[in-house]
DNA sequence: CGGCGACCTTCACGATGGCGAAACAACCAC
DNA sequence: GTGGTTGTTTCGCCATCGTGAAGGTCGCCG
């Protein structure tokens, strides 16, 4: 995402309709002159004159920031099975894609073990042990993609990206 | 919320303890020298040698976003035992769990060690020590959000956000 | 002011059960 | 055959929860 370069004040009118689309910029503020101040992530000054490495290092930073803020998006999981996120992608098999679609549909949200055994066998689960072997799976094929499953113990499973739960010493 | 000012590149080693424990900072830099980036938020840097109000500036504004989020820390416990807490989230075993709700309700007020053990125990308090011991594992388990709970002694518990020092007036 | 007792904190231990994961076998598609 | 998918068995870890016990802190009372 590219960031704008402002120039302060003149510019005001052209910062305001940045602020209202949401997109990064980078502020630069005359020797003399006062900032203007906003908490927005996305907005960030400099004074001048200033060094250009100092002015690509905000920059990058609002990039970051931006591309972060983008990337918060949930995955697609399309009719064949098909995976992605961010890019890249896998294929699930029938099962998993079936589990998968539930866990989607609660995105962040805890899903309970009998509403993932009926989404991922309609005609009634094979085993009581199949669940778990098939959650282990789905596991192993989206940690690559930045996914990952936490289990909330005897309550089901939760779809989320990424970071794994602090672990709690008793 | 304290922004904190570090040095750099003398004071590494504090900066990373910050950028842990989630305090606003504002990072000095020397010229000549390249400035740490972080897309964190209540990060910021600015050169040196620089005015007195820039430098006010950028405080005021990390300031700002540091109280922003302070204030968006609302607890939600929800029926499966997920407590979220901006983001971050922790599952909760039942005992704990309906304990949560009591003290929830009340947030920040006092909360009967009687009512407590009624909520957590329908069905009659076990053991004596019992709640104590929910008490501390809960504790443990509230910290990482920024959640703790404090004793009112003889009259109960009350929860509140981050534990606060505050040192008794002689 | 010193000590007692109530209240609170914390650890350690054992029982129980939920869950993880490897290994194996059966099956199917290409 | 070769490789991917699915179900089963089996072993064992570890989270949860109650219990006992060892301090620690504070208020109150002699």
């Amino acid at each position: 995402m590219k960031v704008e370069l402002v120039q302060w004040p003149s510019e005001e009118q052209r910062l305001t309709q940045l602020r209202r689309d949401e997109v990064p910029r980078l502020i630069l503020v005359p020797e003399g002159v006062a900032p203007p101040l906003s908490a927005d992530v996305l907005e960030d000054w400099i004074r001048l004159p200033a060094d250009d490495d100092d002015i690509g290092s905000r920059v990058r930073v609002l990039t970051d920031r931006a591309t972060g803020i983008r990337e918060a998006r949930v995955p697609d999981l399309d009719e064949n099975g098909l995976l992605r996120v961010s890019g890249r992608w896998v294929s699930l098999p029938p099962v998993e894609h079936r589990l998968m679609t539930v866990l989607l549909d609660r995105y962040r949200a805890v899903v309970s073990r009998e509403a993932l055994a009926r989404a991922g066998w309609p005609d009634g689960i094979p085993g009581r042990n199949v669940l778990d072997v098939h959650i282990v799976r789905l596991r192993r094929r989206l940690a690559p993609l930045g996914l990952s499953i936490q289990t909330v113990r005897s309550r089901g499973y939760l779809l989320e990206e990424g970071q794994v739960e602090v672990p709690v010493a008793n």
